[in-house]
DNA sequence: CGCACCACAATTTTT
DNA sequence: TTGTGGTGCG
């Protein structure tokens, strides 16, 4: 007997050598990771510390192994003789190691965006070739849909249905509002929308949560029940689902119809969460369930990212996920990869601050790098100047645009930063802000593409039939709308029929028109393709037209916008070879700018902290580190808030590979409004040896120093072990007062000068022409060719020669 | 009905 | 500062 258990454990410890052999690369907790296959398992990876390598190899070890690495049970046939060409090696030991190997279709992979989802595709791909195809590598909301395609129709929805976003959601609560009389004011859209989406979170339908604001004789509840109550209904009926619909009719329907949830539990054997620390209660009842069969639930997050409870996001989730599932295993993953140690010595003092929180320190061997730097410059003018100029200062010692990132609180802070990138000839890229989807002329487009699709959908349908003006009135829209509901049938209906409603007769004839119009275009659509059908309704509509003709230079934007779409919608034919209007419509509702963030152009990268989670850059700078900016007014005060902003600070600080630059501004123009803020509180909880500080001392600030700002190449014979600080900061107690004002520029240049710019080099002034109190120079530079500069900015990195 | 004009408010946003 | 939504007139 002995002997056999001894066996048992020489055969399962060899095994584990070969298998822990093909993860040599991997550390330690990740190979720990990817081994520990069965059960529940939380894994917290601290930023950059390769989760998506662990995710990645952890599904290449089931589907190779199966089981292997994590049971003692031996295979069939396992013998002494098996043992030994086990422990030879070779190709034959493969699949003695293995234990049941999983099919890549028992896998489920959930992520949150789909830029992330494709990453982990193609890098499942490269890995394990053709068989990672059939993995379901997805976000939450394209899994749902995939389940709810099948079985929706058990809660009563056709397999059309169409998707909501967040814009139209918020259109059908505004039109209920107006309807219900109920003042905007007093229900902001925003709040309601917020309401009902954390009711679905709680899974309280209309009913119920009428029920208890009666109960609680609540106006204002009982009111917001009323609203909710008419959105489901709306959406019902067009056959729609918003956001929040994809995953609490899933889990509806999981939950309660046996069969479907035997049938996908039985599928997935391995369910893999990543981004955990972001799910809701919904999200979390979802994953949860579908591990249900196997009870294999495997989560990656990390509590200290967590930044969106603003959707309803539950750091809880993460936090009590040990409690949830008794037999847990928890890993932490804290070697980080990506920068070096005075950026993360930064980074885990900062987030030191939070209560609420597992504990973790991330560490690195790459050696301490350059400290952090505060610039605290003047106003938001000069502080977007000096990120200009930095960036201008790296590109002219051989790095690349992309290199770089400027990350800000909100959306607004960008329009400085642009105007000083395009006056100093900086190729920049703005991520997130209005997405192109949103954009109110490619809805509009996109609205006649679902209209000519479904003709019930009857708030896309509001939202084109007078656009362009086809003297349709709002009015005659609002009596159509109740004739609709009185027959119980779709606007669309009434519409086709509205010269035998006495109400609507005055508008009629060109309802009439506009119907004509779709049917044309639908019948159309069903011997053409989609973009095709496009070009015609272009056409047909007249809505390109109205926008090339007129005077308006947003209209021009607009314009290229909607000839824009058509890209996207050829884009979806040539990749997916689908050729259907709805295949399109329903990609195209799950599609976000995010996805189309292009890493290869060659540009600055903008964007809000939020939108840089799970992106690294060598240099990074950070702007407006004031109090009342970042953090945001609404978390003073408010501990909890407080804690997210800080964890914002965490993600920002951690994006940064090489250089990190802070910018705080003594005053700052804001929405009009001139303000003077102190210094971000989170940079005070940086180490003073972390961090070279360029603060104002009385009058002015100190001067740049760009002289040891930006050391690009990497400097050798720095020691790479334990960081000491460097000397004391003496930069600061001898501020240099800053000149006056930079004088008129024009004095010392003029056409035909040879100049030499830090960054393009050197080249000839070809033309100078005045604009607002400044010029515009043209320089044919010899090695990048010809760029136009602002005068002002660009002399402040140029000289004649 | 459609347009021009004024008041108003404005974190963050993976789907 | 920007964009949006409401009002009032032709």
């Amino acid at each position: 007997m002995g002997s056999m258990m001894d066996f048992t454990k020489r055969y399962c410890d060899a095994r584990r050598s070969l298998i822990r052999a093909k993860f040599k690369n991997l550390n330690d907790r990740q190979v720990e990771a990817v081994l520990a296959t069965e059960g529940p398992l939380l894994i917290l990876a601290g930023a950059g510390s390769g989760k998506t390598t662990v995710l990645i190899n952890r599904i290449a070890n089931l589907l190779r192994y199966g089981r292997a690495s994590d049971s003692d049970e031996l295979p069939p046939g396992a013998d002494e003789a098996a043992l030994r060409r086990l422990q030879a090696g070779g190709p034959e030991a493969e699949a003695l190691a293995a234990l049941d190997p999983v099919a890549p279709w028992r896998i489920l992979a959930i992520t949150f965006t789909n830029k992330a989802a494709d990453e982990l595709k193609a890098r499942l791909e490269r890995m394990l070739g053709e068989s990672a195809n059939d993995i379901w590598a997805c976000t939450f909301h394209s899994a749902c849909v995939r389940i709810l395609r099948r079985d929706g129709e058990k809660l009563g929805y056709g397999d059309n249905f169409t998707i909501y976003d967040t814009g139209d959601s918020q259109s059908l609560i505004k039109r209920i509002l107006k309807d219900l009389e109920l003042d905007e004011k007093q229900f902001p859209p925003r709040s309601v929308m917020s309401e009902i989406s954390r009711s679905k979170d709680a899974r309280i339908g209309p009913a119920e949560y009428l029920r208890q604001a009666k109960l609680s004789n609540d106006y204002r509840r009982t009111r917001i029940g009323q609203v909710y109550e008419e959105y489901a209904r709306r959406l019902f009926a067009a056959n729609a689902l918003d956001f929040d619909d994809l995953i609490a009719c899933t889990v509806t329907l999981l939950l309660e119809h046996e069969d479907v949830r035997s049938y996908w539990q039985r599928r997935f054997q391995y369910v893999l969460v990543d981004e955990y620390q972001d799910t809701n209660h919904l999200q979390y009842l979802l994953a949860s369930t579908l591990a249900g069969g196997w009870g294999n639930i495997c989560v990656v997050g990390d509590d200290d990212q967590s930044i969106y409870k603003f959707r309803g996001a539950t750091i809880e989730n993460i936090l009590s996920f040990e409690q949830q599932y008794k037999s847990c295993r928890t890993i932490r993953l804290e070697q980080n990869y990506r920068s070096t140690a005075h950026i993360l010595n930064a980074a885990n003092a900062v987030i030191r601050n939070n209560l609420g929180r597992k504990g973790k320190e991330l560490w690195t061997d790459a050696g301490p790098g350059d400290p952090i730097e505060l610039h605290c410059a003047d106003n938001e003018n000069e502080e977007a100047q000096y990120v200009a100029s930095a960036i201008l200062t790296n590109f002219g010692q051989g790095a690349n645009w992309r290199d770089h990132a400027v990350l800000y609180r909100m959306n607004a802070q960008s329009s400085q930063l642009e105007f000083a990138f395009k006056r100093s000839g900086i190729p920049y890229r703005i991520v997130g802000g209005t997405r192109f989807f949103d954009r109110a002329e490619v809805k509009d487009m996109l609205s006649y593409l679902n209209v000519i699709a479904s003709p019930a959908d009857d708030l896309r349908l509001s939202r084109i039939v007078n656009m362009p003006p086809r003297g349709i009135g709002e009015r005659s829209m609002e009596l159509a709308g109740e004739l609709a509901r009185q027959e119980h049938c779709s606007l669309y209906e009434i519409l086709s029929r509205a010269d035998r409603y006495p109400e609507i007769k005055r508008a009629a004839p060109k309802m009439k028109l506009f119907i004509q119009l779709m049917e044309e275009l639908r019948a159309f659509s069903q011997v053409n393709p989609p973009d095709a059908l496009y070009d015609e309704l272009l056409e047909k509509t007249g809505y390109l037209r109205m926008l090339e003709t007129s005077e308006e230079d947003k209209d021009q934007t607009r314009a290229e916008n909607v000839k824009e779409l058509k890209s996207s919608i050829l884009g979806y034919m040539k990749d997916s070879g689908d050729t259907s209007l709805d295949g399109y419509l329903a990609n195209i509702a799950l599609y976000t700018d995010l996805d189309s963030y292009d890493r290869d152009a060659d540009s600055v990268v903008m964007m809000t902290m939020h939108s840089a989670k799970g992106l690294e850059f060598p240099s990074v700078f950070i702007v407006g580190m004031e109090e009342t900016i970042f953090p945001g007014m609404r978390a003073i005060g408010e501990p909890e808030e407080m804690e997210e902003e800080r964890r914002l600070c965490y993600v920002a600080i951690t994006r940064a590979k090489r250089h990190l630059t802070l910018l705080c501004a003594r005053q700052r123009m804001l929405f009009g409004r001139t303000t003077t803020n102190r210094c971000s509180r989170f940079v005070d909880e940086i180490p003073e040896e972390d961090i070279r500080k360029q603060l104002p001392k009385g009058y002015g600030y100190t001067e740049k120093r760009s002289e040891f700002a930006y050391g690009w190449r990497e400097r050798q014979g720095e020691p790479s072990f334990a960081y000491r600080p460097p000397q004391a900061r003496e930069q600061t107690v001898k501020p240099v007062i800053r000149k006056a004002p930079t004088p008129p520029p024009t004095a010392s240049f003029a056409v035909g000068d040879r100049v030499r710019h830090k960054a393009f080099g050197e080249g000839r002034i070809a033309k100078l022409s005045p604009m607002g109190n400044d010029f515009l120079v043209e320089i044919s530079f010899d090695k990048i060719g010809s760029k136009k500069l602002m005068l002002r900015a660009a002399a402040l990195h140029m000289e004649k020669l």
